[in-house]
DNA sequence: AAGGCTTTTTAACAAATGTTAAAAATGGAA
DNA sequence: TTCCATTTTTAACATTTGTTAAAAAGCCTT
């Protein structure tokens, strides 16, 4: 892993203004942070299921998954993290990290000591609630994940997975008219779905057949919104806020 | 809903000790909390998903499911909770419940102001990261949901509930030498499971067959807890938090 | 004890998804 | 360009799980 120094707390800075109002304060300790910024290939796990790690991770480019090894061998992906997401903020308070986190494309990632990330939560109330809520928005995700694989069948599952990444990566301008990169080979699809490489070929098929999507070379397009959201059973309520006014006067 | 004002925090104290090391301060401001207490019947919908609830609730005696209905009509039941949990604190920060809290046995429930709440995380940072702490927990058990979903059999995925439900009840002292309360109907169980009631009955069949367990009239036994957790594939670590001086000094 | 509701169990069959293996396509690296 | 590894696609078949319906058992109320 090569590291190096640098002073460029600015995409952290936007991105908890996406979860909370910040003051100059905020921002000024924020921006006096000592960051390190570390860069990943393609498959290099950047953390592992198991490690206590003393630093949290921030994606500032690149796309990384989530994923917890079970007894047979199998693997299951939790969750895909876009640039803007913090994927192991809960190792602020859990000893053991749950899942591993794995770049699935080049990724440049910001590392946050823990002691720094106290201390900032020592100063300011409002960046403890922006962390909070950072970890409630990854918790909703996960519910919406159960409901996904446990209740819909394999069409809905990788429509509802495809309107949800377009939804995500919209909010950080990474997405345009419908349009994405989505990295993901389709066994790792398969991983995050609980479905075999062969159904989900299966499925893409259907999809695309149905003049929903195209996926081609890791760029992904909704041909037709609407009807994808329909097909996929997709409200993207859970992945909103309440306004930060209604927390903190 | 019939409510009346209580002077009891005592629980609620209990509850936030297993999270956190709180001081006299604390427990002060704890005490003189507004707080009052709901029963609710079995069946009998606690807070509805869609709701935007000025309130939070903590489970005091009883069970509940969070649960969120798809688009087919099917229900997904997120999570079971317990006596002790605080099944949707998220509502602080989070508009709409994305989740239905339906009472699963004769339930009473503390009820605790959002304003309250706020004010209390206002007042002491300890207090807050609790509530973050319990959050997470209910995170990481979502997380863990998604892989015993996504990856495992019927047979595991079935074994593995019960021992993260005897393990739970157990950290708040209600499960006995492997025993507990588990007052759900096969059907129940199927929607958490993502699997038919036909199913879930052949397979604890099978699980009652190879003596792993039973499970009658409510009441939920390990026999073999070893072998369960085997057959279940179960490792409690992601129930468990960071010692709190690891987080606050 | 009888009646009626809910829950569990059984059975037969249907459908969705998994498995294995191989072929085709793709994309880098030399 | 060619080669090699990875990824996608196809095919045939196996298995798990779902569906429907009905019977049996359990449980609460009268």
């Amino acid at each position: 892993m090569v590291t190096s120094f640098v002073h460029g707390a600015g995409p952290l800075i936007r991105k908890l203004e996406r979860l909370i109002r910040l003051d100059d304060d905020e921002r000024r300790a924020l921006d006096q942070l000592p960051l390190r910024v570390a860069t990943f290939d393609p498959g290099q796990e950047i953390v592992r299921q198991g490690d206590k790690p003393q630093q949290c991770v921030a994606v500032l480019e690149g796309f990384c998954s989530a994923s917890k090894i079970v007894g047979d061998g199998g693997r299951q992906i939790v969750s895909f993290h876009i640039p803007g997401d913090i994927p192991d903020l809960q190792s602020l308070h859990v000893a053991e990290m749950d899942v591993s986190l794995t770049a699935l494309t080049q990724t440049r990632i910001l590392l946050i000591q823990h002691e720094d990330a106290r201390r900032l939560c020592a100063q300011s109330l409002r960046i403890t609630h922006a962390f909070w809520r950072e970890t409630l928005i990854a918790g909703a995700i996960a519910k919406e994940w159960v409901v996904n694989i446990g209740q819909r069948d394999a069409l809905t599952r990788v429509a509802h997975l495809f309107c949800e990444t377009i939804a995500r990566l919209d909010v950080v301008g990474l997405a345009d008219d419908y349009r994405c990169h989505f990295p993901v080979t389709q066994e790792k699809l398969g991983e995050a779905m609980g479905l075999s490489t062969v159904h989900i070929n299966r499925t893409l098929q259907e999809l695309r057949g149905r003049g929903l999507i195209s996926w081609e070379r890791g760029v992904l397009e909704a041909h037709r919104w609407e009807d994808l959201q329909q097909v996929g059973d997709f409200d993207p309520g859970y992945l909103s806020l309440a306004p930060d006014w209604v927390v903190l006067r």
